[in-house]
DNA sequence: GCAGGGGCTTCACCGAGGCGAAACAAGCGT
DNA sequence: ACGCTTGTTTCGCCTCGGTGAAGCCCCTGC
């Protein structure tokens, strides 16, 4: 994710074409000098003279938002059993809210197949394949929302946004 | 709008608190000291010292945001049963009208059926199946405005705005 | 290398219940 | 008298949770 430096107010025009391309920038805006201001989450300013520190700072938090319009919110999950990631949202049933529930806590660790089966059913397990096929119900639930369930082999699952991968191991 | 404050690091609880509640801040950190970065659009800091204006700039730019972010038009409803919505509008009935007051009270979050029987019906609900009846009804008086009931299974139903939603995969 | 087995995925199916919607029957105000 | 609003019945679909069974993948023992 790249970042344009603007300088304000000598850049005047090339400030406008990179609001227009929708790119990330920081505007440079010297001592006595307004700055230009817009609600745009991915315009910033700094004025001068500014520590590297602070120009950095600026730059890492518009990087953020420019990467994680996508990316990297958490997922919200309600009382009512609603799921809530950029806003879009599904709602959950009963089981597949309660098996939500750890995934979240532990998000993008790995939650043992015991937990998610204590947490899915707290009076006991009614089947071996329960488990097993609520998983694949979540999965498909949460698909459109970017979400994803990663199988750790004998160890559990771990709930993580779904990237896309360079390359399937085949 | 009002935009919050916050002393960094002196504050740093306060600072959790409104983040938390979502509220729209302005972090002031000294010299010599690390700002808390996050990606929230509703967040900023500025390295102090620093003059009036610049201060007043960018608070300026946090209640641009916070302004945007609760005003993604929402319907309006008044009392002679009049819901505005866009320039276009429809009259509801008695018993919409009330079933409508509390969908929008709680505007996108879900509303139990029996919170909207007791809204519909004070005296008690007449039969069991009434309040499915009114829903369809209302549903149909609501599309030329866009606006959509989903139904929460088990639940209760929300009321949003008719964006394209992402549909269950077969 | 090959066969076996455990772990996991997915499908098809069923019963129960929640919900949707059409059709019908009043009641009410203008 | 007419149209709009409200209540009721009824039929049928879809969702949800659970079960059995088939299949795949990886690890392991031989």
């Amino acid at each position: 994710m790249h970042v344009e430096l603007v300088r304000w107010p000598a850049e005047e025009e090339r400030l406008a074409e990179v609001r227009a391309a929708g790119l990330a920038r920081l505007v440079l805006v010297p001592e006595g000098v307004a700055p230009p201001l817009t609600a745009d989450p991915l315009e910033d300013w700094i004025r001068l003279p500014a520590t590297d520190d602070d120009v950095r700072a600026r730059l890492r938090v518009l990087e953020d938002r420019a990467r994680g319009a996508v990316e990297d919110d958490r997922p919200e999950l309600d009382e009512n059993g609603l799921l809530r990631l950029g806003g879009q949202w599904v709602s959950l049933p009963p089981v597949e809210h309660r098996l939500m529930g750890v995934l979240l806590d532990r998000y993008r660790a790995v939650v043992s197949r015991d937990a998610l089966a204590r947490a899915g059913w707290p009076d006991g397990i009614p089947g071996r394949n329960v488990l097993d096929v609520h998983i694949v119900r979540l999965r498909r639930r949460l698909a459109p929302l970017g979400l994803v369930i990663r199988t750790v082999r004998s160890r559990g699952y771990l709930l993580e946004q779904g990237r896309v991968e360079a390359a399937t191991g085949s």
